[in-house]
DNA sequence: GTCAGTGCAAACCCTTTGCAGAAAG
DNA sequence: CTTTCTGCAAAGGGTTTGCACTGAC
């Protein structure tokens, strides 16, 4: 979906439109710290990073602002840790790596993990998308 | 790991001692909620479940005591719903299917989703466990 | 003028913590 | 006795909500 990074601004404007997204301004700031480079980050990063040089966009205005996003299908929400999610601007398909000592995040590289067919689905319902976590911790060091 | 539900008593101090769980009183009555079928329950669930017919356990000491389990291994985290943690006393490795509309989970029966190798993992990690979620929703009804 | 979007603060909810009392051996 | 557990209530932390204000057309 996304070829590079990071996105122009004119780039993101054009991606939120595409999906249905009004690109206000706050919501334009915000669409830009996520598509600036390949990365999984909280609601507090985003928050942060907006913000850097001067405050410019609410805790609730990025809260909404990604709820919406993620309902748009900009970003993906991964849920791998109780205390919080991340927001992930790759929507293609792809996998995680999460360490469980550090908190951090990495892509699995498309293809390196070989997925089966579904199975059946329970009645009634319609896949929405398969999330593979796969959990590390630092490996303990032997001296 | 665990071949039929529900466990006795008995089994459950068992398994217990097994993964180095003092069999307290209250953890007893927890961990026979826990067996008492192959299910997914929240804190909360586990709460009301232990205590339905008398209060014997404070929340407080569910939250410790699941969190205990989860540590030793005697039950699984399952993190879907960032707004709550599942615990799932099967421990052999599986996977999920998740309903994001009714936020109901279910077991994904072993081997009918196959998983090719492990990638090569993050420098200096070691793998801790895959946790495979499928997410579905209501398939809409065309009527 | 109208309606979507934003900001602030308060509310929420699940979970954790501090500490005193109870239980176990 | 000493150590481990438990219970209560309060605190914590991420997220959501209510409502008035702002801004774009």
């Amino acid at each position: 979906m996304i070829d590079k990074y990071p996105l122009s601004r004119a780039e993101v404007i054009d991606l939120m439109r595409q999906k249905g997204v009004n690109p206000t301004q706050q919501r334009v700031e915000i669409a830009q710290v996520l598509f600036s480079e390949p990365q999984h980050v909280s609601a507090e990063q985003v928050m942060s990073l907006v913000n850097k040089q001067r405050a410019i966009v609410s805790k609730a205005t990025v809260y909404n602002t990604l709820g919406l996003f993620a309902r748009k299908g900009l970003v993906r929400e991964v849920i791998v840790d109780p205390t919080k999610v991340f927001y992930d601007p790759t929507t293609a398909p792809h996998h995680h790596f999460y360490n469980i000592d550090t908190g951090e995040l990495w892509d699995v590289e498309q293809n390196s993990l070989m997925l089966g067919d579904l199975p059946p689905l329970p009645e009634g319902t319609k896949a929405e998308g398969i999330d593979v976590v796969i959990r590390v911790s630092n490996s303990a060091v032997t001296p």
